[in-house]
DNA sequence: TGTTATGTTCAGTTCTTACAGAAACAACCG
DNA sequence: CGGTTGTTTCTGTAAGAACTGAACATAACA
C-alpha cells in the first residue's frame, strides 16, 4: 500500500509540485520530495516511479537534483541491493538546507557581479551617476541580507526557534524602538 | 541617451532577467523592473519598448505585474499625455513588498490547504498515522513562519534595519541561549 | 566470466510559457 | 464627432524546459 493511494496525501504531492514550479523548481523535484517526506519508510527510485508516474530517467534526475540541495539522501537497506530515498522531516532543518543552496547559486553570482559592476562603475568617469549609484546600493543591500543570513545561520537551532516565536517582541530589545508597531 | 547604452547598465538588466526566471518571475517583468529601477527619470511604455526590445504588449502585461506587486507605479508627467512608470528605489520597500505579494500569491493558498487536509485526516481513521503527521507538522511549521513574517513585517522600519544590522548578535537577547556559536 | 539487476546519461519529443503582432478598445483633443 | 494617441486583449509562433525511452555504464551474483 502506497503513501499516494491515500487521497489527501496525493493532493499535497501534486500541490507541492505545483508550488515548486512557482519558485523555479521543476515539478518532478518537488513531486518526489514530497512523497519521500510523506513516506515512513525510505523509498527505491523505483517505487518512485510508479507512484508518481514518471520515467525513471526523470526520477534519477530529480534524486540528484533533491541529494544536492541536501534534502534528501541515499540510505541502504539490509538485503536490498537497490538504493533507498529518505527525506529529510526536520522542517527547520530542510528549509535552512534549501536557503543555503539557493543563496549558492543564485544569490553568491549576482553579489558578485554586482560587486564588480560598482567597481567598474566607481573607475569610470563617464558612468551617468544615478547608474552608479543604484547599482552600488543594489550591492550593499544585497551584502547587507547576506551578512545578515551567514550570522543567523550560525546560530543554534533552538535559539532560532525561540527568536521565531518571540517574532515582533525582539524589537523590545532594541534600544529606542520602544512597543513593536501594532498595525 | 538612455540607460541601457551604458554596458553595466545593461548587463545588470540582463542579469536582473535571468534571476527573475530563476525565482519564478518572466523574464521580461524583472528585465523592465531593472531598468525602471536604473532610470533616474519615470518613463514611458514606449522607451521600455525600444530599450530592451520587446513587444509594446508584453511591456505593457509587465508593467501591470510591476503594479500589482507595488515596487512600480504610475506618474503623470507635466505636458505629456502618456503615462510614465517608475520603481521602488528603496530597497527594503521593495523587498518587502514582494515578499508580501508572493506569500499572498502562494504561501497564503498553501496553508489553506495545508489546515483543510489536516483536518480532514484527523477525521479519516483510516488514514495513514504517518501522513497525518508529516502532513500537519507541515502546516504547524509554515503557519509559524508565516505569524513570524506577520509580526515582523509590522515593526517600523528603522528597527528592522537595526535588527538586521544586530545579526547573529540578537541571540545575546535571548535567555540561556549563551554566545553564539562560532562555527 | 557471462548474466542479470540497477543506475546514469543523452538525444529526441512533448509540453509549457513567453513573446510578438494584430486587432479591439479607451481616452483625449481639435 | 472623427481622428489621434495610447493601452489592453487575443491568437499564433517561437523559445525553452521538462520529460521520455533507449543506450550506455556499473556493480552484484552465479
Amino acid at each position: 500500500m502506497s503513501v499516494i493511494d491515500h487521497p489527501d496525501a496525493k493532493a499535497f504531492v501534486l500541490h507541492w509540485g505545483e508550488m515548486g514550479t512557482q519558485w523555479g523548481v521543476n515539478r518532478s523535484v518537488s513531486q518526489i520530495h514530497a512523497l519521500l517526506y510523506l513516506s515512513d519508510r525510505a523509498l527505491p527510485a523505483d517505487d518512485i516511479v510508479d507512484q508518481l508516474g514518471l520515467a525513471r530517467s526523470n526520477v534519477s534526475t530529480g534524486l540528484k537534483e533533491l541529494q544536492a540541495y541536501g534534502i534528501v539522501r541515499r540510505v541502504h537497506i539490509e538485503g536490498d541491493r537497490r538504493d533507498h530515498f529518505v527525506a529529510e522531516t526536520d522542517l527547520w532543518e530542510m528549509l535552512t538546507r534549501i536557503v543555503a543552496e539557493r543563496k549558492r547559486r543564485e544569490v553568491d553570482p549576482t553579489i558578485a557581479l554586482l560587486a564588480e559592476l560598482s567597481a567598474k562603475l566607481a573607475r569610470d568617469d563617464g558612468a551617468p551617476p544615478h547608474v552608479r549609484e543604484r547599482i552600488t546600493r543594489m550591492h550593499e543591500f544585497i551584502s547587507t541580507l547576506g551578512t545578515w543570513y551567514e550570522q543567523v545561520r550560525g546560530l543554534p537551532k533552538p535559539t532560532l526557534v525561540t527568536l521565531m516565536k518571540l517574532g515582533g517582541k525582539v524589537a523590545r530589545f532594541i534600544p529606542g524602538a520602544g512597543k513593536p508597531a501594532q498595525k
